[in-house]
RNA sequence: CUGGAUGUGGCGCAGUUGGUAGCGCACCUGGUUAGGGACCAGGAGGUCGCUCGUUCAAGUCGAGUCAUCCAGACCA
């Protein structure tokens, strides 16, 4: 764990701010708001989009994309949903710009002014569903399982670096079912793809739950999420899967005729999971030397650091490197010989560490007469020179044990700052300590809103996978009878 | 929108009572180096956010304006 990097230290988030940059993921753009995701960032996404995709696609999910401007009307049809989002959309106006008249650059065509605005999207529903009204007629066209990579925008008033941002990259999916039985399994389906995904590829341990009415999405009968811990105890939402109910069904009017032949309305889910993982990802396992990426998600597994002095040591020592790493391409490995010759060794040590990659094999004159090369794990920082033959297979076990220490690392991390807390003045404290506090809550919106006033805290899930306990008991607020506990803490 | 702060080479900063802009990193050239972010020497790069004003003279003083950052409010 990293050392200055404390819970709820004050630098916490500028050492997140500056591990971003340096790390070579993003940068900030000229607009408010807005992030370059630079190569190196952009390839841990692509990971994740093309894990998660493989993913979808085995549940039957398809790929398909719908338009980035959704016209005002369709917006103003889901009356709680656009409740929800019209604080922070962007809209268009215009379609042209002129010179302007005095001279001096661009300016807005006041002649070009759109008949009917058009929003841009902060999520596809509206669009999709106005869509989907054309493709269901019959029991037959059902299900409908689409999936779409893009990008949304909401005009938030505070961002951060890929935890919220103004424009941010997705996926969103959007179903339509026969049942509401059905509807709701493929929520649950989805949630639970999200949860493997994150502890299986990002190493990152997640709690599967309900949201609680107030914190659902706008429009949603039930909203799953997987909640994760970050490095300060705050809580992430990584992921949601809503059960959306027939309400984008009955506001836009996508009917089919059943078996017998009557007009039904479908039953709808949608989910998503952003560049958020991105943040999820660099505070839930980064440290004070950078990054430490999960070797299922590294876009670079094994960086190998050549050390010389002559020429001659130079094409003798790239020589073993290439060899071994065309072992460990053999076995599946993305590996890279760092050969740069205007960079010193050292240098290239911090950098790669910096950048997270997994596995790190330097090789000198030393090594060269030894048959040996030093192997050093980024989760650990720990060396080990080791004899050449076998080095490959070793590396390949290795890899895998890198995964699973760092997830169970993030595991023990997060449950040694999970408990039961009974007592509100206990509450009040070890909340702002970072913690995860279940407790019993009465099942009211009120109770839910005080303590977020007085506290910041809110309910982030109502465990179903873990941490769960149905148990009698009292509101830790309120001292209402309750059923189970729920999760509380503050969160990003 | 409320409060606080900041705008000076690519980045991070300094700049005294007004006197014609400097430091670190990065960059370029040459050399020595190379097993944990090298060193020496030389070099290039800025109308000090913008506008107006005071003054012989403004990065510095005054007024205005724009932008950004931090803390709130807001946020599936």
């Amino acid at each position: 764990m990293a050392k200055e990097v404390t819970a709820r230290s004050e630098n916490y988030s500028q050492w997140y701010n500056d591990l971003v940059v340096k790390a070579d993921l993003a940068e900030q753009s000229a607009v408010r708001g807005c992030m370059v995701i630079k190569p190196y960032g952009y390839a841990i996404w692509e990971k994740m989009q093309s894990v998660l995709d493989g993913m979808f696609k085995k549940t039957g999910v398809q790929n398909a994309y719908f338009p980035l401007f959704i016209p005002k009307s369709f917006f103003s049809k889901e009356a709680e949903h656009v409740a929800g989002f019209a604080k922070e959309c962007a809209v268009v106006t215009h379609h042209r710009l002129m010179n302007s008249p005095d001279g001096k650059g661009v300016v807005v065509d006041p002649e070009a002014k759109l008949e009917e605005e058009l929003i841009v999207r902060p999520t596809s529903e509206t669009i999709i569903w106005s869509v989907y009204k054309n493709w269901i007629t019959s029991w037959r066209d059902l299900p409908i399982l689409c999936n779409q990579w893009c990008n949304v925008v909401r005009w938030e008033m505070r961002t951060r670096p890929f935890l919220r941002t103004a424009e941010f990259l997705w996926q969103e999916g959007h179903t339509a079912h026969s049942s509401a039985e059905e509807a709701e399994a493929k929520a649950n389906e989805m949630v639970q793809v999200y949860a493997e995904f994150a502890r299986k590829t990002l190493a990152l341990p997640v709690i599967v739950g309900h949201k609680s009415p107030n914190e659902r999405f706008a429009g949603a009968l039930d909203t799953l999420t997987i909640e994760a811990m970050m490095q300060d105890g705050k809580a992430l939402q990584a992921g949601t899967s809503h059960f959306l109910g027939q309400n984008f069904a009955k506001s836009f009017d996508v009917q089919y005729s059943d078996k017998e032949g009557k007009l039904q309305y479908v039953w709808a889910t949608s989910w998503g999971v952003s560049t958020r993982l991105m943040g999820a990802l660099i505070m839930a396992h980064g440290d004070d030397n950078g990054l430490v990426l999960p070797p299922a998600l590294a876009p670079i597994q094994v960086v190998m650091v050549p050390i010389y002095k002559t020429d001659e040591e130079r094409a003798a020592v790239l020589e073993k490197l290439d060899a071994i790493k065309k072992e460990l391409e053999a076995k599946g490995h993305s590996v890279k010989v760092d050969a740069r010759d205007t960079i010193r060794p050292g240098f290239k040590f911090a950098e790669w560490e910096l950048k997270g990659v997994p596995v790190r094999l330097a090789m000198g004159a030393r090594d060269l007469a030894n048959g040996t090369v030093e192997v050093a794990r980024r989760d650990t920082l720990t060396k080990e020179t080791m004899a050449l033959e076998g080095i490959a297979e070793h590396i390949d076990s290795l890899l895998d044990d890198i995964q699973a220490n760092i997830y169970n690392k993030a595991i023990a991390f997060r449950d040694s700052r999970v408990q039961k807390c009974d007592s509100w003045e206990e509450f009040k404290t070890e909340i702002q300590n970072g913690k995860f506090l279940l407790c019993h809550w009465d099942g009211t919106a009120e109770t839910e809103q005080k303590i977020k006033d007085e506290t910041k805290a809110t309910i982030r899930c109502i465990p179903i996978d873990s941490y769960v306990c149905e148990e009698e008991g009292k509101d830790i607020y309120s001292g209402k009878p309750s059923k189970c506990r729920v999760v509380y803490a503050i969160a990003y």
